[in-house]
DNA sequence: GCCCAGGGTGTAAACGTTTACAGGGCAGTG
DNA sequence: CACTGCCCTGTAAACGTTTACACCCTGGGC
């Protein structure tokens, strides 16, 4: 396999191949493109296309166009099983269209969320997907001078104009505590996220309203809070277990649930029988526990599927109004909380 | 917040600032780009840029320049958790050095890696980091005539002329086997994934030398094969099971092993005492088991990160020679092999 | 035989940037 | 005072495409 590399030349152009045909470049291109032109000229671009093996430049054709055929995504951490959910679901749909998908890792650093919808500006990509997971006064004003469509996911304030896909996990909240109660459990913990983040703040709401309205005890020392990471889910719940012993614990993650059931299971505690557990955002780790973690479904997928989806109508009619899609949460019970006997 | 969209007019370009500034676009470019100018011309192009909100179009700026500053990554699945780990190493050091990462998913199809390869001559990006799953002649000949700087990640044919990054599952298969026997285990079963992929095929060579070298019983019977998911890795488990019973269960992956786990637990066969569990990759998965599980790193992240650099070099020095590099294995125990009192 | 329609083609401009080149002003030197 | 060199600036070309516009030519209708 010999090693025939192109070296000095240039790639060919439709210049080359205008020459190479005889023809002008209007004419190539026009052939290029499947526009008019005769047989004879037709017939003499292709093969003059293909001896030279000529592929039009995609940065060229951008700036005549004024579009790039690319998306970005921008997310806290790629490795977050919920973003790889959601990433993936928007990779699928922006490749069928025809797109490409940027991706960046914000690192949950505001200014980088803000530099980058300021970046825009540069259109390098035609719009942007951003999943935030804090939201500051300097995200609400790059969002309203952003220089292209951007599709919000997360909670935003309602007064703001931006495409949005959100998730009710409040209510989702209550759909886990409903649950639990209804398979007799009363001592129901709460593991939380950082209450200064959009889900942890959200969490945090639907968890005290459930707790109320199902008549369940109010006592603050069945609420922990840590980070949104397995390692924090684990630490967490021995805080909590050496505090008091509830007969269920709600997860505001999937992360921290499998946190948690590592820690129950090391003190041998039975799951379901002695404490139940539930999780949040049906990833995949929740199928790949055991037992198996039911888990409240925040519907990442299509979350991710529609952010992508309405990006691209953005793209398509810049002027209709704003949308906001609100993706239902939905209970998938599995073994960990399970009814049992006492 | 007001809504003060520009919407018939166009952004800014050089040519405004120069208009405003009453300087040519030259001079207007030369103090956007830090070049020499005198400190009249400076502060005058400065406040013009600032006052009309000028960025410049990386499409236009790439044309010229002839580079994207974006380089593309193409794996198999973007939700599988070794290249999730790769994928978020790749962009950490791709990002350091001023470049953006595009994501493609070829869904294991032998034609969309070989497009792939074949659209760097649209100049879409600069580079392209591919990690085939199977590669078969298409993908060799797709190689040699690449329009641009390639690097794949995982074993190729030794005359191919490519930088590439590998590591040694076969070997990484020796030193699960040898640490199980060293923990006083002899029927060492492997789950395997398809034999006609370069992964499978390295674990299943190296399992068979392992257990040559140290003279455990060839029994083909200890052999599962099934693909390198969860639910696959649990149905080859119950398989194996219903035929034979092994003290030790290797798994070619994190996947297969957590389903394999699933599947012991749920027999009530107790892990590492009855039987021993080792997997492949050492993915987040493996900490976040319950035992955790021992696992042969493969180094994913520094997979990532090398492949990453080596492209990044390669931009920089088209002429020097393929490197190949090569990640070693490297044994993490955990409890899911720990040696027991019989 | 004249006119018009219309299909095919080529020239040139446009997208927005960077930069080679040339020209002008000015200071320093002989 | 002429010459050299230097710094700053502007003009114009280049990157590779698509496409508006004008042109030519042919054929059909009157």
């Amino acid at each position: 396999m010999a090693r025939k590399r192109l070296q000095g030349n240039r790639a060919p152009t439709v210049h080359t191949v205008a020459k190479l045909a005889g023809v002008s470049i209007a004419s190539a291109s026009r052939v290029l493109n499947g526009l008019g032109a005769s047989p004879e000229t037709e017939q003499r671009v292709r093969a003059a296309a293909a001896k030279v093996g000529y592929v039009p430049n995609a940065v060229a054709r951008s700036l005549r166009s004024r579009r790039t055929d690319m998306l970005a995504l921008a997310v806290e951490d790629i490795g977050n099983p919920v973003y790889v959910a959601m990433m993936r679901a928007m990779e699928t749909v922006v490749r069928r269209a025809g797109y490409r998908l940027v991706v960046h890792a914000t690192g949950a650093d505001p200014d980088g969320e803000v530099e980058l919808l300021d970046g825009l500006a540069k259109r390098y990509v035609d719009g942007l997907v951003l999943v935030p997971i804090r939201v500051t006064d300097a995200h609400l004003e790059a969002l309203s001078r952003a220089a292209g469509p951007v599709v919000v996911v997360g909670a935003l304030p309602d007064d703001v104009e931006v495409d949005n896909v959100r998730t009710d996990s409040h209510s989702g909240v209550g759909l886990a505590l409903s649950h639990l109660v209804e398979s007799g459990r009363r001592r129901i913990a709460l593991i939380n996220g950082p209450l200064d983040t959009v889900p942890g703040a959200a969490r945090q709401a639907g968890y005290l309203a459930a707790r109320d309205r199902l008549g369940l005890p109010a006592d603050d020392a069945l609420i922990e809070i840590g980070d949104f990471r397995y390692e924090d889910g684990r630490r967490a719940t021995e805080r909590l277990l050496d505090r008091v012993r509830p007969d269920a614990i709600f997860c505001a993650n999937d992360l921290i649930a499998v946190g948690a059931l590592h820690t129950l299971l090391s003190r041998g505690i039975r799951v379901p029988e002695e404490i139940a557990l539930v999780g949040m955002d049906d990833t995949d780790l929740a199928r790949m526990s055991f037992p198996q973690l039911s888990s409240v479904s925040l519907g990442s997928e299509e979350r991710g599927q529609t952010a992508a989806q309405l990006l691209l109508d953005r793209l398509v009619d810049p002027d209709r109004p704003p949308a906001r899609v609100t993706v239902p949460p939905r209970l998938v019970i599995r073994a960990s909380s399970r009814a049992v006997r006492p």
